[in-house]
DNA sequence: TTGAAAGCGCTAACAA
DNA sequence: TTGTTAGCGCTTTCAA
């Protein structure tokens, strides 16, 4: 059926077709595209020229009428990172279907180069501006009074008028921590990011909130440190240390996850038996890879990603929804570190 | 100096810049794109309106009548995953400085979307297109004779004529057997990805014919399985039992490294002390939180996407540097995993 | 039902 | 030195 891209080596114009179906050109154009009213005859022959000869309609010429070009800019300081993959994904997902293309730029977060992007998009005419960036902090936006709408995604703009679509931090640690109550556990830990991290703070913050509705005490201080699991292994000893009947550990990070499991191990503590486990970011390779598997929080990236591309869609459209802040709710994905206690005994 | 991108809401063309600088459309055309000869009163009259009405000159006009649409389409079969990236970074890398603006299309693997892509690329006018994917085996083109040059990155066409610019597998392979060699280590064995992966097959190859150079036996067979660390742990115990006397492992990934390493402190090898271990990808948050830390093979990605990129630009600017696959050399990068065993006793 | 002509924003010849 | 004109590929009146 789909017979394999070829040799249009060519470029073929209208011109070329109406001259092959030998109409106007004209007459040409609204056969291609259905409208005004022709002979079924006429019609067909103009297709079937254009078939044949391959003729594709040059788009540039066409948006330099409509006044439109069907494109969008994709601006990054994550240098396309794991946070803003999945976002740029699911962008890409809800603007493709709709026939509009995307220009990547990669700032490698420096302001002079995002400017410098900003600018020649602009230029291009793209009529609309995603942002996606590695911090949920607010930050400064990339222009005033821009031509086209903007999006932040999995960032927020300093401009609270702006439109910012951000995962749910807070969400997550309170999913988090419900889960691990659920499952029996009492005395929760945390061990997470720097302090200097908005993320890392709202995570704390949701579980700190939950387990005070739950009337418990946290098991230690909330340990802030790094992103990586070289802390996680010191934050958990730390944590042993502090608050040695812990039965649970919720993590800032799969990473910081993994890091705990392994002290736990060396400490001779058993996931899930003595000590259950959730990490965050739902980071496949991370989470199957620790031993057990992790339960973890994901925030569905994909689906801010997503939301962002159709706020903007719906601000190209002429309707837009509205500035201000929307957060995507997270969701808990369960896996073997956190199995339920077995009765003790 | 750089004030802010703002407040053009309005699209200005170049006949507001004309009427405001009081001079005809062709003389603001030249003044702005300094050709032609003309006073520099004029000239300055001319820049200063276009500058305080804010005039971005429209690509779209001018590569219509050009010819020319200064982008290109960069197509990936990876999700734009963990290899798909780096490659992409050093394509816009090369590419962002000339001006030239990238598409991403993301095919989810799937061959209709890939068709799909192509046509509207195509469509779009791109004057090249890179293609990326997540194997480097050998995959049927994405059309044949198209109105423009196409790369392949970190993939091949089965087309021989095709421009491939592929990893050194095999090199990477033999870089990390003489490694372990120069360090000191004589009982080498290999565990890996699926047989099915020509990557898989080609490190192992690297490596066993490096050993086979020095007169060495290789420690056990070569151990094929899964990209997983769950395999890493599992291929570590048979490789123990099959050979007890192995002293270094040189594994396919990154991911399976950890695995291995995992077992041997399991068994009371230490790393690098008893056992000297290699990875492959540096595939950082990987061999950062390795213990200990992993030395590994770093197949150059971002090197293949400038390459790529650089070749495609080439191809465009009519100079195409001859079809046929480049192979991008890969380095070692040592860490603590391969530090030189001391002395015995 | 079809064709001719104007024009989208711009550049490059050529004329003045 | 400056302005006028034609035309890039296409769509859309409007006239035939």
């Amino acid at each position: 059926m789909a017979s394999p891209i070829e040799g249009t080596a060519k470029t073929v114009t209208i011109r070329d077709v109406a001259a092959a179906a030998e109409v106007s050109i004209g007459t040409a154009s609204k056969a291609l595209n259905g409208r005004g009213r022709m002979r079924t005859e006429t019609r067909d022959r103009v297709l079937a020229a254009a078939e044949r000869l391959g003729f594709r309609p040059n788009p540039l010429a066409q948006g330099l009428l409509a006044g439109r070009t069907y494109t969008v800019g994709l601006v990054t300081g994550d240098s396309f990172g794991r946070f803003s993959i999945p976002v740029m994904l699911g962008a890409e997902d809800a603007l493709g279907a709709g026939q509009i293309s995307v220009f990547m730029c990669d700032t490698r977060d420096d302001p002079i180069r995002e400017r410098h992007y900003v600018e020649r998009l602009l230029a291009r005419r793209v009529e609309g501006i995603i942002v996606t960036d590695r911090r949920t902090e607010p930050r400064p936006g990339i222009g005033r009074d821009l031509p086209v709408p903007v999006v932040y995604a999995m960032t927020q703009s300093t401009d609270e008028s702006d439109v910012s679509i951000i995962p749910d931090d807070e969400g997550g640690g309170a999913l988090a921590a419900r889960h691990l109550l659920a499952t029996g556990r009492t005395r929760i830990g945390h061990v997470t990011g720097p302090e200097g991290f908005q993320a890392a703070r709202l995570r704390a913050r949701g579980l700190a909130s939950v387990l005070a509705a739950a009337g418990l005490e946290p098991a230690g201080e909330a340990l802030f440190g790094q992103w990586s699991e070289e802390w996680g292994r010191q934050g958990a000893d730390i944590l042993l240390h502090a608050a040695p009947d812990v039965d649970a550990v919720f993590c800032g990070s799969d990473q910081i996850a993994r890091g705990v499991a392994e002290t736990l191990r060396d400490r001779g503590r058993r996931v899930p038996e003595d000590v259950a486990l959730v990490g965050f970011d739902n980071w496949e390779p991370m989470v199957l890879g620790c031993r057990p598997p992790l339960t973890t929080v994901d925030m569905n990236l994909g689906e801010i990603g997503r939301l962002a591309a159709r706020h903007l869609l719906d601000a190209i459209a002429g309707t837009p929804s509205g500035g201000g802040v929307t957060i995507v709710p997270a969701s808990l994905v369960p896996r073997e570190s956190t199995r339920r206690a077995t009765p003790k005994g």
